[in-house]
DNA sequence: ACACAAAGCTAATGCCATTAGCCAAGCACG
DNA sequence: CGTGCTTGGCTAATGGCATTAGCTTTGTGT
């Protein structure tokens, strides 16, 4: 019987394939015996590699956290000033449509009181900084940056949690609601500036 | 062996409680095994009165969810105009602190495309059209209804998810970001009725 | 050529949901 | 009072999952 090959990242590459295939669930539904099907290997070889479904997991969120503060970062590359809250907003809404499984690997945090997972806080705490950023180029005075940020972080994963899980009954154009959400957040941040 | 005196009503009731206990992923964690349990019964006990898991959950969330409308339509009872949105908001928020595992109920949507949920989905409507009151009560025009409604159930929604998940590392106070969400809200509809 | 580490495997355990089929408790009616 | 049926409980069996233990084979490095 020929070897499969597998190594660490190989079988954590497996997995986001496994997300990605199970939409806005496909964290949540994650299995190990899902990941050895396809790598075409029986479920317990799988821990040669991995120290167990929990620890699949972390690693699966620490890529997707990643993966988010890199486009995060992108965005910031290529705007400034008040275009790059929006901007942002936007581009938090098209990662989750596109990667709705990653999207909820983001979410659960879980991580926040596992030892075992202070790489996915770092990882995190970079995307949050990523935000703060934002609101500060929008002129928001640095006492109010924690309230804002966790306002931007509110709205926008509200949203897009809710459109994902299919929320937003009416067929009504979610994109308009979303401008809409983020037109009225960075009025709200910009008025803070002047007052 | 006397009779434990089951009926469907009693393991919706233990089922809530297995819910309660069990934080903010109560519903989630909620297993037949915990709450034959807690009725002194063998699991398959449970199916005399309910049609499995799925069925169950799905009881649990329909409670969960007219529970979460009669706090909403006893908020409306007795606040009026310009503040009914900030007190329908505050009583969501104190809701899911109080409850997160029945919070956690409310949310999981997987009742979106089940023909068996037309019950949850009907409170659901509810639920929401309360909110949409709340806005016109604001001055929000018609045609922006649909909008306004979901910028509010993604802000709260979305603060309460970060909140009741730890997602807020800081220790800064969360009362206040929220009550600067909601300032931020109600203003940003307000000025809609004007423009 | 050999030895040993790494990477697979099977077997076994335990937890969960679900189904089938058995038994006794309690009520309903003669 | 008894006879019997409905009903609510039970045990046993099945199948999916994660995890652990321990065996075997592959490949590689010397």
């Amino acid at each position: 019987m020929p070897r499969a090959g597998l190594d660490r990242a190989a079988v954590v590459a497996l997995a986001l394939a496994v997300v990605d295939d199970g939409g806005s669930t496909g964290f949540a539904d994650l299995t190990l015996a899902a990941v050895a099907a396809r790598a075409g290997v029986a479920v317990p070889s799988l821990y040669k590699h991995v120290a167990g479904l929990p620890a699949l997991r972390r690693e699966v969120a620490l890529v997707c956290i990643e993966q988010y503060g890199m486009a995060l970062r992108a965005v910031r590359a290529e705007h400034s000033g008040a275009e790059l809250l929006p901007a942002m907003a936007r581009s938090i809404r098209h990662l989750a449509r596109r990667s709705p499984g990653r999207y909820g690997a983001v979410q659960g945090a879980a991580w926040v009181h596992d030892p075992d997972a202070q790489a996915v806080r770092d990882a995190s705490v970079r995307v949050v900084d990523e935000l703060g950023d934002a609101v500060t180029a929008l002129g928001v005075p640095p006492e109010r940056r924690i309230d804002a940020v966790r306002a931007v972080r509110a709205a926008v994963h509200g949203f897009v949690v809710l459109e994902l899980d299919g929320g937003f009954g009416m067929p009504d154009d979610v994109d308009v609601s979303f401008d809409f959400l983020v037109a009225g957040l960075v009025g709200g941040l910009e008025r803070l500036s002047v007052s």
